[in-house]
DNA sequence: GCAAGGTC
């Protein structure tokens, strides 16, 4: 019997393939340079001993578009809502699917080893699609292995207990790509023809040359945190406030208090409370709390994608795409792991003591990785901590091989670094302190001041983004004991607005309210700087993200027709997400989904084009505040 | 020339 395995990406394969053939495979290369196919034998409960060949896809297998009656141009807007949609594939995937229909021809089996999340089961799905061309007899003989790591005894499992693929997730899908697809088109077009032929360039006022002023269903909200955080600032309006400061003489210094109702904005009631403080009380206060308890500054969570591009924005001003794509080269050298992962759970039989080994050389961290493995000292090695997200296709992101200083690429050193400083930093034991609160009282107010000694830093001597720092000590006081205040004074202060929008809050923002995945924020960030709708801009070290003239108007000009809540906004991004798990779990049907969605984007399509001025008129009259 | 999602 010959079974035919089928990964989502090369790397699955190979490993998938290692493990199952016990080291005998051999590796055949196929039309796609991307692809291998390994050979070799395994005992099937379906169908006893075999010869299997593994080999994989390299992510989706096609794609989707409107058939060529409905390009650009061709038909009027509004048909492109119930144009008939076609599977396209491109010369890459047309390659890859041709080995799919070779290796398949003549087997007996079919063995779908995808990535257990929903676009694997998909990608699944589109690969029987292939394989079932060449070889009809397929169909009934395909089997679903599921799996959500590398480790052997766990893929062995998943090779004997095959399932069936989960049709609902491929309908659940199919709902996504199709919706996104038939808004994307209408509206691009849309506003496009619209407005493309008044706008101004903002990199270059004399490129007379037409922009395409797309929409999509995460491009726009993207745009709208954006647009959103900009007027936020530009409507801020400055408030007065007032509080009380009290200071203690400490030694040569001076500690001060907080008061606890930290500030008033009625300046009146701030002065009647302070008077009223001198008056019953002077200048003297008495200790009315101490309390003292040890403290934890937690290690970091094992490392996502998410976490990785935000943090490499922090700490190296690196964007998340530049980050992403070093990941990328890091993991196809073979020094990290999968960048793309949405887990922050390590799998309980990973050998994480192994792979800090590893690092034991490494003239950087070297010593640290060793100093956790002696376990003589109180930082010793510790089972990373466990979030709770795991997408059931990939561990957390984290080094595989140490590879000295062979990096030549900045980024790429920059992103292993942190990958392994991460990955220590994990497997290491919490900071720990000791913190201690002192409540005072004058007159009838309370003021409060801390007082942190770091005892030990453990992870953050690996981890130096991290801070932590013990403060200066409070005065050696006792609870009842009066004092004399070394000052009393009646402050006043300002609100000030928030700052501008940096990328890693974007990400966050993204990332909280469902918009784009783990390997799309960084491509729908970077497409609105490309279609001008936000730019990048340096503010003292900082880079932050401000909106346009163009990025304000799209946003503004579907607040003015009414439908800034379907657009600029989450919400009809996350009502779908919705509506593709009910349809995963069986409480909603594809079809029903789809036309429910289109249904709404037509009658958007209706107030938007009967508005079409007001949008223009947004765009001129912003234009003309702002020049 | 249009989307978002995989992956290279």
């Amino acid at each position: 019997m010959r079974v035919v395995c089928v990964a989502e990406k090369n790397s699955i394969a190979k490993a998938v393939a290692g493990i199952l053939g016990g080291g005998r495979l051999a590796r055949r290369d196929s039309s796609s340079k991307y692809i291998k196919n390994y050979d070799f034998t395994f005992e099937f409960p379906f169908a006893g001993q075999c010869d299997v060949t593994m080999t994989a896809v390299a992510g989706h297998l096609s794609g989707m578009d409107l058939d060529a009656s409905h390009g650009w141009g061709k038909c009027p807007i509004p048909a492109v809502f119930n144009a008939p949609i076609i599977d396209i594939r491109t010369k890459d995937q047309e390659k890859i699917a041709q080995n799919i229909r070779k290796e398949c021809r003549n087997a007996d089996f079919l063995m779908i080893w995808t990535d257990c999340d929903r676009e694997g089961e998909y990608i699944g799905w589109e690969v029987v699609q292939a394989a079932i061309s060449s070889n009809a007899g397929l169909e009934r003989n395909t089997y679903r292995a599921i799996f959500s790591h590398l480790e052997p005894r766990h893929i062995i499992h998943a090779a004997k207990n095959p399932k069936q693929l989960d049709l609902r997730a491929v309908d659940a899908v199919r709902t996504r790509m199709e919706v996104d697809l038939r808004s994307g088109v209408a509206f691009t077009r849309f506003l496009t023809e619209l407005l493309a032929s008044k706008v101004e360039r903002a990199s270059d006022p004399k490129n007379k040359q037409r922009p395409v002023i797309s929409y999509g269903t995460c491009q726009f909200p993207t745009l709208g945190f954006v647009v959103d955080r900009h007027e936020r600032i530009r409507r801020f309006v400055s408030e007065s406030f007032w509080f009380i400061q009290v200071g203690v003489a400490n030694g040569a210094d001076e500690t001060f208090f907080q008061w606890e109702r930290v500030h008033l904005f009625d300046r009146l009631a701030v002065a009647v409370i302070y008077e009223s403080c001198v008056e019953t009380a002077g200048s003297i206060a008495k200790v009315s709390d101490l309390k003292s308890k040890s403290t934890t500054k937690y290690r970091p969570l094992p490392l996502t994608t998410v976490e990785l591009q935000k943090n490499c924005s922090r700490f190296f001003k690196m964007s998340a795409k530049t980050s992403l794509e070093a990941a990328e080269k890091l993991y196809q050298k073979g020094f990290i792991s999968y960048p793309r992962t949405e887990t922050d759970i390590f799998p309980s039989n990973m050998d994480l003591k192994a792979l800090v080994e590893q690092q034991t050389l490494d003239p950087r961290w070297g010593s640290y990785a060793q100093t956790l493995l002696a376990e003589t000292t109180s930082n010793r090695f510790k089972w990373p901590r466990s979030g709770k997200n795991d997408d059931k296709a990939h561990p957390p992101i984290h080094p595989i091989i140490t590879c000295g200083s062979g990096l030549e690429n900045d980024n790429e050193r920059k992103v292993y670094e942190y990958v392994t400083r991460h990955f220590l930093a994990c497997c290491s034991e919490d900071a720990k302190g000791h913190l201690t609160t002192m409540t005072i009282e004058w007159g009838y107010e309370q003021f409060t001041a801390n007082g942190l000694v770091v005892l030990e830093r453990n992870f953050m001597d690996i981890y130096f983004w991290a801070k932590w720092e013990t403060t200066k000590q409070l005065p050696a006081l006792t609870v009842g004991q009066e004092i004399q205040l070394s000052s009393h004074v009646m402050k006043d202060g300002k609100t000030s607005p928030p700052n501008q929008m940096t990328e890693a809050e974007l990400i966050l923002l993204m990332d909280a309210n469902g918009i784009g995945t783990d390997a799309t924020i960084a491509e729908h960030i970077e497409k609105i700087q490309q279609r001008e709708y936000i730019t990048k801009k340096k503010i003292n070290k900082q880079t932050y993200l401000i909106p346009t003239i163009l990025g304000i108007s799209l946003v503004h000009g579907f607040e003015e027709i009414g439908l800034e809540d379907s657009f600029a906004k989450p919400f009809l991004r996350r009502q779908m997400e919705v509506d593709l798990k009910l349809i995963c779990e069986g409480e909603k049907r594809k079809l029903q989904v789809i036309d429910d969605l289109i249904s709404r984007y037509q009658l958007y399509y209706g107030v938007t084009s009967r508005n079409q001025n007001k949008l223009v008129e947004v765009y001129n009259h912003i234009r003309r505040t702002v020049t």
